[in-house]
DNA sequence: AGTATTTAATGACTTATGTCAAGATACAGC
DNA sequence: GCTGTATCTTGACATAAGTCATTAAATACT
């Protein structure tokens, strides 16, 4: 069943997902590579809202639940290899599926887990505590994004978490 | 079915409906009144992360779902009437039935996309940018709830809000 | 290896936001 | 209506974070 539905799909190191402006047809689960998520804004700096590694699904789901143009960005920071599937699909072949109608509904529950806590961290801590949080919960992060990349995820200015590293040898 | 499994309850202005390190056995939707979710940080300062009305789902869902203790407290700001249920009661009796299902399916969508929504501002955006956002998007809150609860809501302090609504006026 | 490009670090300075304290309103309970 | 409590505003000051400019270091591309 998976593989009659889910379309194999490579992108290339820099290669769009998709583009702020379309609508984001496909949600891919992600086998190889990794990608981000992120907005421009009027001042032209851009803003991370996700990061996504190996086994996550990969969509703006406003977007793809919706139907609606997309406010985001999404780009390979690796090549990547992906299995892509339309919302229409899903509701047709995978939804009807037990096992795979309970698997989402897990990956829905730890979406809004992980979104929960994100959340509770951005108006909680200072910019120092998010990323010793950052630290502790996705440790590989560090080593596979850089730095830039790891401060627009935390809502940082790169100059600010450099600081905030080295203060925090120390 | 809904009145045979979910249970009224009342609370009174300021009761608990959960608190920090207990768990969050139950799921409320708010037939009336308003609540927040809030965590204690080390230093006393309360954040808000969540206000709650009428239609929504009352839960610190990472405790609900994993029966893990919950980081928050849920409490009431008016009186309100719920109509509750558990987890495991959701899922043997209303998960069942495909019209329940395809509700949960839309709520938590709808978290989903909320939850994206929010992140996206904390990270982006000024104290007064996010202050113009829920201005636009939840105008009701500012009749509703005090500045104060909308400030640690948009993670601002009492006087910073306060502030920024004294220069939008001009 | 060698050049171009990207990423990271640092200093000087500005701006946003937090903190503490005081006073002013508003509100609730009796 | 009075009193006590909660909320909001304001000022003075402290701290956190952003911005801009420059240099250093790392990485990518032939």
């Amino acid at each position: 069943v998976f593989m009659a539905h889910f379309k194999p799909k490579k992108l290339r190191k820099r290669q769009y997902f998709l583009q702020e402006g379309d609508v984001c047809k496909y949600t891919g689960f992600i086998v190889k590579g990794a990608a981000r998520t992120f907005t421009v804004d009027e001042k032209g700096h851009e803003h991370i809202l996700k990061l996504s590694v190996e086994n996550w699904w990969l969509a703006d789901f406003e977007s793809f639940y919706q139907l609606t143009p997309s406010r985001f960005n999404i780009e390979a920071l690796e090549d990547m290899e992906i299995l892509q599937i339309t919302n229409a699909q899903v509701e047709e072949f995978i939804k009807p599926i037990p096992a795979f109608s309970a698997m989402q509904n897990v990956i829905s529950q730890n979406n809004t887990i992980a979104a929960q806590k994100r959340m509770q961290s951005a108006i909680s801590y200072s910019g120092k505590e998010r990323y010793r949080e950052l630290v502790n919960d996705y440790p590989h992060f560090l080593q596979r994004f850089p730095q830039n990349m790891i401060a627009s995820y935390l809502g940082l200015s790169p100059e600010t978490l450099s600081r905030i590293r080295k203060n925090s040898l120390k």
